[in-house]
DNA sequence: TTAAAAAATACAAATATGTCAATACATAAA
DNA sequence: TTTATGTATTGACATATTTGTATTTTTTAA
């Protein structure tokens, strides 16, 4: 995982950061990828095929929201056997699922 | 502004949550509306006329974004006069904007 | 009242995203 | 090699977002 130096703002964000940074977001921006985020964070290193069962989505959708998400580095990606393990290795995918749940309360949970 | 209560995470996000929070990141998903909101982070109580002047957008287009990222919270809205002044309202901009700019460096920044 | 300034809205065209089914590819084991 | 399992890719289609132009609303001041 990458390390999360310190943001230092000084004057204005270039458009090409911002752009950046808006494709970053935009990835993060969708109920299914941060469903596998949630599960990333909880398991470390998981194969396509359990992240399928877990979630319930179809074999497809699961792969193509994980290349997504690598194509930008959020995620990466190594094979075992014929499994392919993905983890999180861009820190901020992790912090701002952080960040958005922070008005989360009890009832934005399941209890099982 | 709203107060950020830490978020204790437990158990699996419900669907209607992350779709909130989707919903939450997909306005910020956009390097205009990133750029307003690093305006109004500086600023705190900005015209409509003045965003236009900074950022050189079209009136309508920032009138728009404004009009979207108060709908979901993120910002607020009152009148001065002819003007319509508009803050940050929920500290999640901000910190998501400090977040995903975790890993800026200095060829990020414009420098004046 | 009328005119001007500030902001919001409506609408259509262009572009981008998401979804699904089918298919292709990669690996390991028989 | 053949087969089975696990992933990735493709293409067709529907939906959503973005952008631009024009118009409308709101407010103040003449």
């Amino acid at each position: 995982m990458k390390k999360a130096t310190p943001c230092i703002r000084r004057g204005k964000l270039k458009v090409e950061s911002l752009e950046r940074a808006a494709e970053t977001l935009k990835l993060l921006a969708h109920p299914q990828r941060l469903r596998l985020i949630e599960i990333l964070e909880r398991d470390k290193e998981v194969p396509v095929h359990t992240l399928v069962a877990e979630t319930g989505f179809p074999q497809a959708v699961v792969s193509q929201h994980l290349n997504q998400l690598r194509r930008v580095g959020l995620l990466s990606a190594k094979r075992r056997g014929k499994e392919m393990l993905y983890t999180i290795c861009d820190p901020r995918a992790l912090s701002i699922l952080n960040c958005i749940c922070t008005h989360c309360s009890e009832g934005d949970f399941e209890h099982e």
